[in-house]
DNA sequence: CACAAAAGTCAACAAGTGTTCACTGAATAA
DNA sequence: TTATTCAGTGAACACTTGTTGACTTTTGTG
């Protein structure tokens, strides 16, 4: 106890010193290392029938190849372990979106392309989105909520975008909001009905690729209706 | 074992004497019981941040009032329990869906009162709906299919129903389908969504409930453009 | 009545759980 | 060089978990 005291006198803590090098090297570099190694066995232990509640602390350390009590040195916990989750696989599909807005959207096509991007990228992320579906309505209130506030933050940019469509001139930004809300509401669930599809069966995918096409040319259709009087002499 | 047999050959099991009496008797009636109050105990458990995953077998007897061994007189494990949770949650609901389509669907703002008519019975039941939230991405993939099955189920009913309208004349029933599995996927979300607001918040009801009343409407309007040519002379 | 069927009890089991504490050894800083 | 920080160790803790087998006690039945 006083001698904790003296040594923190004769010395400064590493917030005084401002976090002066500890990036970059190789210390630093080796606890990054364990630290992704905690979230991928965590993603990796859920594959499968686990709810990422299911899924105990000791396990995480054993696939990462830690002892338990390590675990402390990186989360306080395995809810904070779960936001960083929630943090990680919206940053790589929020990277992902920002590259997909780079390229000019395609003119024809473009809901089509857009359905096939998507669930292309869920693919190739299959464990991020198997998380995210799981915990979406799952899990812990605050993991819940995380989760819910990064969907809203996909859906207002998606509203942005929409506002460029001349079909956009004739509703409320805040309408706008709502169809962009049904629109990400939709292919989320596909996107969950799709990675729970038992792999290698193209038939399915492609029934449930053309039923998600449709829903939002459902959704194209009313949104071009939305607000405009109907046709006056039909 | 061989004491067994012999006990065994003296008397015809249950099965044999094709369940004869054992219904209604007070034998039958105390098992019910303990059923209901294992089943009961489960949902309440699942009250706030817990899912089914993680209720323990020896939670639910406990809160039941009986002992661990009793549970298996009743169920093969908690997965057969969650199995008939799904049963018992959508049993309750297509009664009660059945009593909404004998009264006679209201003409004027059909869509308002549709949409009050099951969050408030969602609110009445919303253990069970909230069960239902949380296994239909979360669970066992025997519990989560069990779910989507019934859901489905659902979709049916609504489509039939749908045909109904005048405006289901140009769309074919594989569209029908279609149109009334993105109904129902909405108007679920905002349950979810609705059952897990903080309760006695007026203002978040209300605007989810405009929310949800705003997309039906955008549906609605979807399907009246369906298949059939966008005005010709606008 | 006599006897089986069956819901529920009791005790024990091997295993797994989260968290703690004093520790070691290498990277870092003075 | 020397002292300190700190990721990772190893052991121990007090629990909780699912499942088992042999039991009691009430209810149903030939």
């Amino acid at each position: 106890m006083t001698l904790k005291k003296l040594r923190a006198k004769r010395h400064r803590s590493a917030v005084e010193r401002e976090e002066a090098s500890p990036n970059g090297g190789p210390r630093d570099e080796r606890k990054q290392r364990t630290r992704r190694a905690l979230l991928d066995a965590a993603l990796e232990l859920m594959q499968g029938e686990r709810s990422f509640s299911s899924v105990s602390l000791r396990e995480v350390t054993r696939s990462a190849g830690i002892v338990p009590a390590a675990f402390y040195r990186h989360f306080s916990g395995m809810e904070e372990l779960g936001l960083a989750l929630v943090d990680d696989s919206f940053k790589t599909l929020r990277r992902s979106m920002r590259e997909a807005r780079a390229a000019a959207l395609p003119a024809t096509h473009l809901i089509q392309r857009s359905v096939q991007t998507f669930l292309g990228y869920a693919q190739t992320h299959r464990k991020h989105f198997q998380f995210i579906a799981k915990e979406r309505f799952g899990g812990s209130s605050v993991i819940r909520f995380a989760v819910r506030k990064e969907v809203h933050l996909f859906t207002s940019e998606l509203a942005t975008d929409l506002a460029r469509f001349p079909l956009a001139a004739k509703i409320s930004t805040e309408d706008l909001q709502m169809i962009a809300g049904t629109v990400v509401q939709a292919v989320l669930m596909a996107t969950e009905a799709f990675l729970d599809l038992p792999p290698n069966e193209p038939d399915d995918a492609a029934q449930l690729f053309r039923q998600t096409e449709k829903q939002l040319r459902l959704l194209f259709i009313g949104a071009q209706g939305w607000r405009s009087k109907v046709a006056r002499n039909a």
